[in-house]
DNA sequence: TATAAAAGTTAGACAAGCAAAACAAAAGTA
DNA sequence: TACTTTTGTTTTGCTTGTCTAACTTTTATA
């Protein structure tokens, strides 16, 4: 059985590979991503190491072993249906999911994810267009840039968001975005990255801070 | 913020009040209550003492302040507003509910609880029979006694369960007994006490620890 | 009422989880 | 190559929650 805290550092593990595509993380890397210093994070990574979790040896990268993949995948999987439960039948709002998930998704009893996930009809995708990895384990994998990716002149769709902060998604909803908006990128500020994008007729300016934690995909289809 | 552990210790307080109906409570009955030793609660106390959730004294007895009992019935309202939504809306059988709700009583979101309690429609008792208290914190309480007060001859409606325990509620099951089951004590052997009861004109023989963890209410109106 | 049993307390220990400060290694750059 | 910056490690120490073992107070009873 795992604590509560070595459960978040696989989270955050899992995570960074996710977003980043590299396995190998640094002991400063993980430390920034849990807000905790880098001689804590050294210290649970050998106990982690112990566990077999990770892969670890003195001033080396840290990689997820085999085990430590599949307990992180279940934390990730967890976390994502509690979201998609709050916003779908409890009426949280975009951006109350998350914190209240953080506290869910260590609540130990596979029958509760997996009775979770058949009351919301095995979702693929939680309420910020993240995939949510299926009982199997399994995470479905989505060719997707970020906004400020996107070239002047085309359009997109928006899947996710990459920050799960309140005011970004409280931002992300007063420029009349959410997840499906088609977008369309007017003009790029050569200076400082400002896009202009089109959002259902209306035009905002957005900085690239805000674009590069938009996921968007570029083939529209007609639906 | 009270830990997970603080709350349990409230918890377990709250409970021996309720099922006694004795405000005081000594070292060594919450310490059998929680499964640790004695000194373990000792220390506890001085700490819950010290946030002015407990009175105590030196060699004296734990009671609760009107803080303490506070959060005590908040938890109380979490573990079994869980129980109900996890028997009601996941298809938990009526032994499987307790483990989980252990965990999730400790999950801080005050908007959780309260939408929880909407989509259940405010309901007044758990799966166990249990009276769940209200968002204002008030307890309804109820005339009730055990089986084993029951004179033979009489017969009485079943409302609540004492133990929770996974074999006592299995067993529970198997004579035939749920919540609102009509019960008719047919005779009891003076030796020890067992009781033959008739439950759907099936007679069992229980013991009297059995009948003891049963609750009843003697005047069975007509349905 | 003396004494044994029950109930409660204290002291000392340990493990988990965290962090500040000092140190060591690796990488980048002049 | 030498110096500086970045990255990683170790040491030391705090806090929380638990335990065992030894001790003290209260209570029940012979």
């Amino acid at each position: 059985m795992l604590s509560f805290t070595e459960e978040n550092y696989l989270k955050a593990l899992l995570k960074i590979n996710l977003e980043s595509g590299q396995a190998e993380v640094g002991t400063n890397e993980l430390a920034s991503m849990l807000s905790l210093r880098p001689a804590t994070v050294n210290d649970m990574i050998k106990k982690l190491r112990e566990k077999k979790l990770v892969n670890y040896e003195r001033y080396g990268k840290i990689t997820l072993t085999r085990d430590g993949k599949k307990r992180a995948i279940e934390v990730l999987r967890k976390h994502r249906l509690w979201e998609t439960f709050l916003y779908e039948k409890l009426s949280f709002t975009w951006d109350e999911v998350h914190e209240v998930a953080e506290q869910l998704e260590h609540i130990q009893s596979a029958k509760l994810v997996d009775r979770i996930d058949e009351l919301l009809g095995f979702p693929e995708f939680d309420p910020h267009g993240d995939v949510i990895p299926n009982a199997k384990g399994e995470i479905k994998t989505r060719i997707q840039k970020t906004l400020d990716e996107i070239e002047p002149g085309k359009s997109c769709k928006m899947v996710a968001v990459k920050d799960n902060s309140t005011p970004f998604l409280q931002y992300v909803v007063k420029v009349g975005l959410g997840i499906s908006s088609k977008i369309k990128v007017v003009s790029k500020q050569a200076y400082d990255a400002n896009l202009v994008i089109e959002v259902k007729g209306v035009k905002h300016t957005v900085s690239q801070k805000f674009a590069q934690n938009i996921f968007v995909v570029t083939e529209i289809k007609a639906s």
